[in-house]
RNA sequence: GGUCUCGUGGCCGAGUGGCUAGGCAUCGGUCUGCAAAACCGGGUACAGCGGUUCGAAUCCGCUCGAGACCUCCA
């Protein structure tokens, strides 16, 4: 398969642009990672199940990719207007009672954790913004350098006033400043900032707040915009292919993100500006200031009021993958329910390539449809096409499986490179522990044995004992399939 | 208020000018002692109104409805 040209609708021209990589065959990706303060939730997933799907693809193409994913764990103010608010961080640290590094440590392997059990690839680097408060003051001095910044009262603001008489700033988001004048409140006095939008690149500590370090203009902390800005610029260098992250970030996160790096670099770092959607709960954002949010823990386990089930990290991983990313996507039990199921079917489909018999000729064809899969993914990644062509895959498996169709020894090894290339390497879908057929443990064979009784007793016509048999191990929970020549059965 | 997005069959969710998306559910049939599984088939949707066009879910306008961002959030 010759590499088809990828498309990726780039947030910054609205349009679907063809990707062509700064080097041939090599992707350097920057997206926003969590901040490490919570409990990982639904939310969460969406963007990492998203951009592991894109690093995914393009290493399937043979791109060498550089996967960068920062870990937010310096505080960011609760409210920034206000001053002297509590960031996150502190807060629940006061809370939990914990050193803030130690609340940072736990959610970071927390959140670690959880997008291990969701498959999601470790990215290639995973910097922390508080391991590169050099690199940030080395930003910020850039841009005081280049006259884009202003000192007042021990911190540095950007100007964003000054910035957009030669740059424009709210070109991703598509705002222009004179917007922006009239909509924020012009009803703070005392700020230190010339002006309401201009933003923090470095932060003045009050003398509680305990997250801290020197620089020659006082102790304090980088802005919530700098980090990602030099974390991207120290490994992906001053210009890199795609920065990603949740469409919440584009204003005014990514937006600063672009007036910094003009303004320390004078270029644009980012080609192709990429954002996934939110997950929403009856129509609303999922979200932790909302706290309408469900934890992947409550996931997995079943146990929140809005839940009727668990549903396994597979599960939530292909109902993310069952949307486009760029689509709102609705929590319901019942989309997960069907999104479970159709999973299930699909692995069915997965395992029964290894009981299709071979033809000397072929009735049907892969080329087209591996041609589909491909081409699916190279259009802004949609996953939800992709889908699709694998479930008509999936029936032609079954036809095959009943011998309603024939296929040759070489198109079935397409057949199962097709699925093992886009179900197991690209979606990342793993087979589900769920079913322990491996017959070696005492059960499954005291369970073969009292199916073998009950084809006899089938045999015998006897009716009565073959029935009780089945409906007692129904009631185990044990799955009983007869098939022409015997019987297969899996674990509920 | 400003900027923007969206409204698809019972549910989820693709599609952007003419050609079956797909999944789940449901109904009918095949297979089976019965069932399950599997297979085959059915329903034929595009918020409303108007316009452009030979032709619109798809383009334009208006109306209604929902949501996002404008403060941290994935």
């Amino acid at each position: 398969m010759t590499a088809p040209k990828i498309f990726i609708y780039n947030t910054l021209t609205r349009e679907k642009e063809e990707f062509v990589p700064i080097q041939p065959n090599h992707l350097g990706l920057y997206v926003c990672g969590p901040t490490v303060y919570g409990e990982a939730h639904l939310g969460h997933a969406r963007p990492a199940i998203t951009f592991d799907l894109v690093v995914r693809f393009f290493r399937h193409l043979g791109y060498k990719v550089r996967y960068v994913r920062n870990i937010t764990d310096v505080g960011h103010l609760v409210d920034e207007n206000a001053g002297e608010g509590e960031d996150r961080i502190a807060k629940k640290a006061r809370i939990e009672e914990l050193e803030p590094m130690e609340v940072v440590h736990k959610y970071t392997e927390s959140y670690q954790h959880f997008m291990r059990a969701l498959n999601v690839m470790s990215p290639s680097i995973e910097p922390r913004a508080s391991g590169h408060i050099i690199e940030q003051q080395e930003m910020v001095r850039q841009i005081l350098k280049n006259g884009y910044a202003y000192e007042s009262n021990g911190s540095i603001y950007f100007d964003v006033l000054k910035y957009n008489q030669k740059y424009n700033y709210g070109k991703l988001s598509g705002r222009n400043l004179e917007d922006l004048l009239e909509n924020t409140r012009a009803l703070d006095g005392q700020s230190e900032k010339h002006n309401s939008f201009d933003f923090a690149l470095w932060k003045k500590a009050s003398p509680e707040h305990i997250m801290r370090w020197p620089s020659e203009w006082s102790e304090g902390f980088p802005g919530w915009h700098m980090e990602c800005s030099a974390m991207s610029m120290r490994y992906l260098g001053q210009t890199f292919d795609i920065h990603g992250g949740g469409m919440d970030l584009v204003f005014p996160h990514h937006e600063a993100e672009i007036a910094q790096s003009t303004a320390a670099n004078g270029h644009e770092a980012v080609h192709y500006w990429m954002h996934n959607n939110m997950i929403t709960i009856n129509g609303q954002k999922m979200g932790k200031s909302l706290g309408n949010y469900i934890n992947l823990s409550e996931l997995f386990s079943g146990n929140h009021k809005l839940l009727e089930q668990a549903y396994s990290p597979m599960t939530i991983r292909f109902f993310i993958l069952m949307a486009h990313y760029r689509g709102t996507l609705d929590f319901s039990n019942e989309a997960l329910q069907a999104a479970e199921k159709g999973l299930d079917r699909l692995m069915k489909a997965m395992q029964s390539l290894d009981k299709i018999k071979i033809s000397e000729a072929s009735t049907i064809e892969i080329k087209p449809l591996s041609d589909k899969c491909y081409q699916a993914l190279a259009d802004d990644f949609n996953s939800p096409i992709l889908i699709a062509a694998l479930f008509e895959a999936v029936s032609m498996v079954n036809n095959l499986v009943a011998g309603n169709e024939k296929i040759t020894s070489a198109n079935l090894q397409e057949l199962k490179t097709l699925f093992n290339d886009f179900v197991l390497e690209i979606l990342g879908l793993l087979p589900d522990g769920k079913s322990e057929t491996d017959g070696n443990n005492l059960s499954s064979q005291l369970i073969d044995l009292l199916l073998n009784m009950r084809m006899e007793a089938k045999r015998n016509k006897d009716w009565a004992t073959s029935d009780k048999i089945r409906s007692q191990l129904t009631a185990m929970g044990v799955e009983i399939k007869d098939t022409k020549d015997g019987f297969e059965w899996e674990m509920r």
